[in-house]
DNA sequence: CGCTATATTGAAAACGCTTTCAGGAAGCGC
DNA sequence: GCGCTTCCTGAAAGCGTTTTCAATATAGCG
C-alpha cells in the first residue's frame, strides 16, 4: 500500500508574516526571537502571541546565510561499524546538547570513490562552523588546508599533521601498552607475547607498539618481529591473525591485542584451536568495550574514556568556536583492567 | 598549552569570484556546478578550472534558501547509549551515501526542559527535506502536524498516529514473541514464562507482549499477570526485574527478554542468585545483538535485521522525497536463532 | 521651555545562490 | 539570403534572515 502527502500544504510562516500580524518591522521581530536588543515590553509580548499562533520557526539556512553561522559542528567517522562508536558519540552528543549547535555526522567518506566537486569536502565552511574529525577520517592536505582558512576542528586519536598545531584528544596509549606488558611479564611471567596492530596508519596503534617495544626492553625481553601482526581493529582481523600465527608455527604464549574487537576474534581463533585461555595463552585487550566482560574467560583489556574522550574534543570545539582558542592536546589516562583471560583468578563471590 | 587560530582567513571565494575568473555570470557558474542546463564546451571547461583554482565549494545555506532545499535528511533518536543503533546507524548511513543528502542526527530530544521558541523543534522544514523518527523520540501531534504541513517523515518501530498514512518500518515482534514463547514450551517444556516489556510505551514490547500472550493461550496456559514485568530494554532494567521476581518469590522457570540488552542483565542476576541458566531457568533474549552470543551461556534470541530496518526507512523516505509516495508500512521478519541459552544443546564441535 | 542623551524602532543592504526571462548567435529550411 | 528555431548566456529578482544606520520619541537637565 503506497501513502502520500496530503493536499498541498500551507506555506510556512516567514518572519514577515509575524511582522504584518505584530505590526512592527521584520527588525523587530529578529531581536524579540533572538533577544538581541532591547524591544519595548509591549511591542515585544505582541510579537511573541503572533509568532505562537502562526507557529513560526526561523528557517535556519536564511539565518545562515544571513549570519554567517550555521550554529552545527561536524562530525567525521570512518563506519560505523564497530561499537567503540556508541560511547563516543554519546559524549559528543551530550557536549552538543548543552549548546545550540546542531550536529552534523558522516560516516566513512574515504570510501567514496573519485571526486565529485560539489562534495569533496563533505564537511566544512560551506555547512558547518567547526569539525571534529576522528583519526584518519580526513586527509593531512585537507586538515591543513582548513587549518589555513581558520575553520575550528578537534582531531580525535590522532595527532594533527607536521605544523598544524589543531587542538586534539588522545588517549595515552604508550602508558596503556607499557601497563599491559608489565603485567603479563611480571605476573604471569609471560615472555612470547604476540601484538596485534591495528589498521595501517593508525597512530594510536604505533603508539601502542611503542609501548609494548618499551615494556619489553625495560624487562629484558628481545623484540621479535614475528610476534607483531596486523590486527585491524576487528574480530575478523584478530581471528585471521591469531590463525596465521597458529598456522606458521609460531611460538607464543600471550596475545596483547590491539583493541577488544579483535580480542573476540582472537579468543574464538583461539578457542577452535584448542588453546587454552590463559593457561596456554593470556589476552589483554584494549578500550574495555562493553563486551569485554561478557567474553569467555572474561577479557582483561585497558579502559579507554571512550565517551570522556567524545565529550572532551566537542567541548574544546565549543570552546575554539567561542574564543578562538583551546588546550592544544589533551591525553586521557588509560587504566588496566584486571579480570581473567590474562591469568588473574576471577574475583571470589 | 594554548592553540588558536592562524593569521585571518582568507576569504573563502564564492559564486561571484569563479564568475569574474572565468569571465562568466555566475548564472553560468551555476549551471555548470549543478548540470542544470547545457553550457558550451568551451565555456564549461573554463568555469571548472577556475573552480578547480579557487578551491570553490558552494555555499549550502545560500543553496538552500535560494533552491528551497536543504539537501539534508534528519534522524531522530532518543539516546545513543545503546549499542542497538550501531547496527541502525549503519543502515541508515549506508542509504544516505547513495545519495547527495546529508544526515542530521539528534539523540534524546526528550531530554530537553520547557520550550525553546527557537528549538521547539530540533528537525523539522527549516533545516531538513524530510527525516526519520526513531520509536517515541516525536510526539504524536507534532507528527501529525509535520505530516498536515506535507512534511516527508518515515517512522521507525512505531506505528503512526491514527489517521496519519505515515510510512513505517517495523519488525514483526509478534511473530517473533510467537517463535520464543512455542519454542520454550514446546521444546523445552517450560511453563512458568516470565515476559520482561520495554520502557513504557514502546509499541514494539506491546506487540511482543500481544505474541507471548497468543503464544500461551494457543499451548493452553493460562497468562499470569505476575509474570509480566518492565525490564527497560536495559542491562540494569532486566537485573533489577530478577531481583524483584526473586524477592517476590514468584515461581519461573524461564524468562522472555524484552531485548537483549536486558538479557544481559537477566543473565546475571541469576548467576549472583544462583540459579542456573538453562537447567533451572531458560532465557530468550530479542534483537541478537553482537553481545548476544558471547554471553554465559549463549544467548538464545531473535535476530531483528536492524540495520536491514535503517536501511529501508532511509531508501523510503528518499523514495517519499522523490516522488511523494512510498509503501505505508513494511513489516521485516524475526528470526528465532538458537543457542545454549534456552536449553538447547551447544553445536558439536 | 529648549536642548541633549537615551531608548526603541524601521528601512534597507547584505549573505551566496537558483531560477526565470530575454536577448543574441548560430543553424535550419526554403 | 531571409525568417524561424534552437542554443547558450546574462541580468535580475528573489529566498528569509541579520545587522547597520538613521530616525523618531521619550526622558532628563539646567
Amino acid at each position: 500500500m503506497l501513502t502520500a502527502a496530503p493536499r498541498q500544504a500551507k506555506q510556512r510562516p516567514t518572519i514577515s508574516d509575524v511582522a504584518r500580524l505584530a505590526g512592527v518591522s521584520i527588525a523587530t521581530v529578529s531581536r524579540v526571537v533572538n533577544e538581541t536588543a532591547p524591544v519595548s515590553d509591549e511591542v515585544g509580548e505582541r510579537v511573541r502571541s503572533a509568532i505562537e499562533l502562526l507557529g513560526y520557526t526561523p528557517h535556519v539556512a536564511a539565518r545562515n546565510l544571513a549570519g554567517g553561522r550555521t550554529a552545527t559542528i561536524g562530525l567525521l567517522l570512518p563506519e560505523l561499524s564497530s561499537s567503540f562508536f556508541t560511547p563516543l558519540l554519546r559524549g559528543v552528543e551530550a557536549a552538543v546538547r548543552q549548546t545550540d549547535y546542531d550536529l552534523l555526522i558522516y560516516a566513512n567518506p574515504r570510501t567514496s570513490q573519485g571526486y565529485d566537486t560539489q562534495r569533496r569536502q563533505p564537511i566544512g565552511v560551506h555547512n558547518a562552523d567547526g569539525m571534529l574529525i576522528f583519526s584518519t577520517t580526513l586527509e593531512d592536505q585537507e586538515i591543513s588546508r582548513n587549518w589555513e582558512h581558520g575553520f575550528p576542528m578537534v582531531l580525535l586519536h590522532r595527532l594533527p599533521p607536521r605544523g598544524v598545531n589543531v587542538p586534539s584528544v588522545l588517549f595515552d596509549n604508550r602508558s596503556g601498552a607499557r601497563l599491559a606488558i608489565h603485567h603479563l611479564i611480571s605476573v604471569h611471567n609471560r615472555r612470547r607475547i604476540v601484538f596485534l596492530h591495528g589498521p595501517l596508519g593508525n597512530q594510536e596503534s604505533d603508539e601502542r607498539e611503542i609501548g609494548y617495544r618499551e615494556a619489553l626492553q625495560q624487562q629484558g625481553i628481545a623484540f621479535d618481529p614475528a610476534l607483531v601482526r596486523r590486527g585491524g581493529f576487528s574480530e575478523s582481523g584478530g581471528y585471521q591473525a591469531v590463525q596465521e600465527l597458529l598456522r606458521e608455527g609460531v611460538a607464543f604464549d600471550a596475545i596483547f591485542s590491539g583493541d577488544d574487537e579483535a580480542a573476540v576474534g582472537v579468543l574464538a581463533a583461539l578457542r577452535e584451536a584448542g588453546r587454552r585461555v590463559p593457561a596456554e595463552v593470556a589476552v589483554v585487550g584494549f578500550d574495555d568495550l562493553p563486551v569485554a566482560q561478557h567474553l569467555t574467560p572474561p577479557l582483561t583489556t585497558l579502559r579507554a574514556p571512550i565517551e570522556q574522550a567524545g565529550y572532551l574534543a566537542a567541548t574544546g570545539l565549543f570552546t575554539l568556536l567561542a574564543s578562538g582558542e583551546a588546550d592544544a592536546q589533551t591525553v586521557l589516562p588509560v587504566e588496566l583492567v584486571i579480570r581473567q583471560s590474562c591469568g588473574c583468578a576471577p574475583p571470589s563471590p
